[in-house]
RNA sequence: GGAUGGAUUCCCGAGUGGCCAAAGGGGACAGACUGUAAAUCUGCUGCAAAUUGCUUCGGUGGUUCGAAUCCACCUCCAUCCA
């Protein structure tokens, strides 16, 4: 089996320019092709990963991948899947956010002698002049044409500034670029960056008279077509310190039974006998495939000794066993505490369970915390140092959120 | 540039002088049921020293005992015309 028949296997292949042609490509090794990446946040996210899982699979068969990081294109923001006009970010924001996307690729692909390249589009789209540039690119694009994507359709009733509407054109102007500098040939993508690959191809055929090919990967949604990766905090991040390993692993470890196969097929490396084996649970069984699409995706993202801990820490709190060593934890500082009391509200606004004393105050009055296993029914309850100090102290909001709370 | 409509809480969206911390829905959060799932039902959803007080309806000023609501100017958005 084939890289590509292996992709396709996995639910991972949307649309494609050639089937056949890329077909051939990967499955020989014969593919360069780059995936692109706009820095609008200072870490990598869920949907960057699979788009990162995809090249380094496809670097393991041989082919040779770019990670383009839009430092330029950012300047202007892709409207694609977006139903308002994006915030423009300062060009520190967005130099800053290259920096921190660089650090964490690095880890998932292998850049080393020359068999991944890392390049940032600022470097020829910075420097364009704009009379020289429409008069060669810009006299290449038919509006018609452009009006009729998807993705600006969608956005002729909200608004659609001029500037955003050339983003399809930068992109373009990228694909044909890096097949100039790099022979790259084949662009990857999310599904809705389909118009603006097409565009790329279309470009790199009319200028160069040259066949490049595009690829877009499903998107993953969950049963109820949402985008996965996104909780109501935001994104899913890759960052230890914007999303916590055990964080991760309970987002994965939480997805709906309908979800859990699709997931593990597009994201694990696990083999797709296994998945397909795991295919014929049901019921409850099914907590077991969570347990190990929560692991398998935090041990690539966070290394094995975090899956572990995460692993363990669930374990403690939801089926009883497992060590607490590992668990979240919470530090109160000396200033959080009055006369050496601290209120339970206190405690759940210091820990970050509860976002102010009315939220927490809800909590407590719903009977949805739990000090040390036991409800608590006061508002007023209060705890002295020691008594935090004595034992472990595990506080518990509702029945997935909870900190172990130390006194530093 | 001209004409018209609009901006309300996490989102959608009602409210057109006091009865407004602001209807309704969605989402989120908490409870029951469960398998750390889904569905369903209940509660809850600005902040706080909490039968009270404080801050909020694009921005700034004004009218009024009292303004999300009326007036002036400004900013942004949509539609039509150029």
């Amino acid at each position: 089996m084939g890289i590509y028949e292996e992709l396709q296997a996995r639910g991972l292949l949307a649309q494609l320019t050639d089937a056949d042609e890329i077909r051939e490509l990967i499955n020989e090794g014969k593919a360069v092709f780059y995936i692109g990446f706009d820095p609008t946040a200072d870490s990598l996210h869920v949907g960057h990963f699979m788009a990162l899982c995809l090249m380094k699979r496809l670097q393991e068969a041989g082919n040779k991948p770019i990670a383009l990081i839009g430092g330029g294109t950012a300047m202007i923001g892709d409207p694609s899947g977006r139903s308002d006009m994006r915030t423009m970010m300062t060009k520190e924001t967005i130099e800053h956010n290259c920096e921190c996307f660089k650090k964490q690729m690095s880890r998932f692909i292998d850049f080393s002698e020359g068999k991944a390249l890392m390049v940032n589009n600022a470097d020829w789209l910075l420097d364009l002049n704009y009379i020289e540039f429409i008069r060669d690119i810009g006299a290449c694009f038919s509006v018609n044409n452009m009006l009729r994507a998807e993705c600006y359709k969608q956005r002729m009733e909200k608004g659609l500034s001029f500037l955003e509407f050339n983003y399809m054109i930068m992109q373009s102007y990228d694909f044909m670029e890096l097949y100039k500098r790099y022979g790259c040939n084949m662009q990857f993508g999310g599904d809705d960056q389909w118009s603006n690959m097409l565009g790329g191809t279309d470009l790199i055929r009319r200028k160069l008279g040259k066949d490049a090919y595009a690829m877009t990967i499903t998107l993953l949604m969950n049963s109820e077509g949402k985008k996965m990766g996104k909780t109501q905090k935001g994104a899913v991040w890759l960052d230890p310190n914007k999303t916590t390993p055990f964080e991760f692993y309970q987002y994965w470890r939480n997805v709906a039974d309908a979800d859990v196969l699709k997931c593990l097929r597009m994201l694990t490396f696990l083999p797709l006998e296994q998945i397909d084996e795991m295919d014929k649970w049901e019921g409850s069984q099914l907590n077991r495939a969570k347990e190990i699409l929560a692991y398998e995706l935090t041990n690539l993202v966070h290394g094995e000794e975090e899956a572990k801990k995460a692993e363990e820490a669930a374990k403690a709190l939801f089926a009883g066993s497992g060590s607490t060593e590992n668990m979240p934890t919470a530090s109160l500082t000396d200033d959080k505490f009055i006369d050496g009391n601290i209120d339970i509200l206190g405690i759940l606004v210091a820990s970050g369970l509860a976002a102010s004393r009315s939220e927490a105050r809800r909590a407590v009055e719903q009977g949805g915390v739990t000090v040390k296993g036991e409800k608590v029914a006061d508002i007023k309850a209060s705890y002295t140092r020691e008594m935090i100090d004595a034992e472990e102290f595990i506080v518990k909001k509702g029945k997935k959120s909870f900190r172990k709370i130390i006194v530093e």
